[in-house]
DNA sequence: GTGAAAGCGCTAACAA
DNA sequence: TTGTTAGCGCTTTCAC
């Protein structure tokens, strides 16, 4: 739309051909010094700007990368987005972005979109409920995509996670060994494997500490504040009140504290919690939460380099899992 | 880098020539409708993907804006996005983003790079500190640019906001009326129009109610939570300690009630506040925050047809400027 | 080390 | 209504 000037002026400037100005303007080897010099002056002076369509084109390669979203104003997936823009911005590519509002339909639309523009690979933080499209798209488009957050029913691909077992698992046994016996558990989405897994890991530390498991005592919620605050309210309605909840991320444990307030049941007196996701403002909430370390610019670096290498080496069947190492982050909310 | 079936391919399988299949995937008026089924079924049946770059090339056109972000960790940025790619997605536009971390000079990199994949627009939530280089910019490139967030100084060009002045002068009134008349501010970076604006609406509702003003109450801090929870701590280190405090977002606020928390101060009872952005969180704080109604998603949806509207009529001299009305939303932290 | 010509896949003039 | 031709701006043979 704009950038008037093309290889052709800066050729008929500097008397060199199209070709010879390409390759300085390139860092194409076979150049004479002075040529190249010459060449990339006139190129300053008259502002040349390549055209990205054309150069993507003639190269087949689009120099950018999608980044399928579920849900952008939960800062994990910010994080995440910082992480990514950081490795890929220092290599040229840009970032296009889709949101699917945790919708694996929308999230299918996505996909398809950002194959449309012909990106050179797809960062996607799925739901997880679907690997059979995914398979169909991989195969048929052979394009490079990185899964992250959930793992995908049914399809080996690449994929960065953490240890949502083990992360649920610390974090529960926490509760019970501060002698808590009837800790609950709120989770996510049962059929996104995040929200599985760490009712998992739930299940892991009660069977650990020989304690029934009670399905009375389990809520499986939306990630979102109304969530765990709804969730918390019909987890005291019943008869097996718990004294302390793990809560599989920390905007829904922001619900949860609302409700005890409510409710006046004092954190960690009367019920201690525990939260997944180190976010900033789990260190500001009343009392500071407990959580896992901070993992989100982990799993968006590595994910981001699992994809460049994949681009890069043109390697779709490889599909290495990674994972990233958990940890608690002891606060105040837990009792300690 | 797939789509290996073009035009041409259609063309030879259906017998006419490659731009009556263009035409005919275009929905172009001139052509004949068995013509075009045939053709359509035949793209169809060969899975036919049209080739943007090329498109691109042809049109000048990239189908794609820009969002230039300061921190998509921020949730009122993500709120932006999400309304954003509502009103540009529909029209198959993509979104690329680009992060500054609040410094110009990123925003201003961010800007050239954006412009070097040749976006056909522009939305950019500024620093607010340079008018200079965007007026070069846009004078340069010719490219369609809305502002929002913030002013920028020395050009005048399009941006929407929200009346920071008066949301600003409607908290801070509302705590004087709770018979506060040691009321503190905690606002952002004065460099920024927005915490400029917030702090000259503050000054605004103390002169409407004769209350000097006093600089020992007002701090100028970051936007963050550690930015908060730093200035509260000041405001009570000195003589003369405040009863109330506006501040001048929510996530501030965060780290303030943190720390009166630490102070063994009650909200509202001891300290009453208010704060501006109203997120997702303000209602689950302790107490829940008195706030401004929402409007990020009307900023994003605004600031998007606004660009639209310059694309499609490539309009770029046009300076108009949006106002986002602001109310009140009142919850406990304020001492109702 | 350098240049001429071809072509990436698409659309827009202009003919037919 | 349809086809031919040219060209968007770039890179890549393949000569010289």
């Amino acid at each position: 739309m704009k950038s008037k000037i093309c290889l052709k002026d800066i050729a008929n400037e500097t008397g060199f051909s199209v070709k010879t100005v390409s390759r300085a303007l390139n860092n194409h080897p076979d150049i004479n010094k002075d040529t190249k010099e010459k060449i990339l002056e006139v190129a300053k002076k008259l502002d040349y700007q390549p055209n990205f369509f054309a150069k993507s084109l003639r190269e087949k390669k689009a120099y950018a990368i999608g980044y399928i979203i579920p849900d952008i104003t939960n800062q994990f997936f910010g994080e995440v987005a910082l992480s990514i823009e950081k490795v890929f911005k220092k290599r040229n590519y840009s970032l296009l972005t889709s949101f699917t509002n945790g919708s694996a339909n929308k999230e299918f639309e996505g996909l398809k979109f950002l194959i449309s523009r012909q990106v050179d690979g797809i960062i996607l933080a799925t739901v997880g409920s679907t690997g059979d499209y995914l398979k169909e798209i991989v195969e048929n488009f052979k394009i490079p995509i990185v899964v992250i957050d959930n793992r995908v029913k049914g399809y080996k691909t690449n994929i960065v996670l953490h240890d949502n077992v083990k992360g649920a698992y610390l974090l529960t046994k926490h509760l019970i060994q501060h002698c808590n016996k009837d800790v609950a558990c709120i989770s996510g989405p049962i059929k996104e494997t995040s929200g599985k897994s760490r009712l998992e890991g739930y299940k892991k530390a009660l069977s650990e500490f020989k304690i029934d498991y009670n399905e009375k005592l389990v809520q499986l919620s939306n990630w979102k504040i109304d969530g765990g605050y709804d969730s918390t309210l019909k987890l005291f309605k019943g008869a097996h009140k718990p004294t302390a909840i793990f809560i599989a991320n920390s905007i829904m444990a922001l619900g949860t504290l609302k409700a005890l307030r409510e409710l006046g049941l004092q954190v960690p007196k009367d019920v201690a919690i525990t939260s997944f996701d180190n976010l900033d403002f789990t260190s500001a909430t009343n009392p500071p939460l407990t959580t896992l370390k901070s993992i989100e610019s982990e799993i968006g670096k590595a994910a981001a380099k699992l994809l460049l290498k994949k681009i890069e080496t043109q390697d779709i069947v490889n599909a290495k899992e990674v994972y990233i190492d958990t940890e608690l982050f002891i606060r105040k909310s837990c009792g300690c």
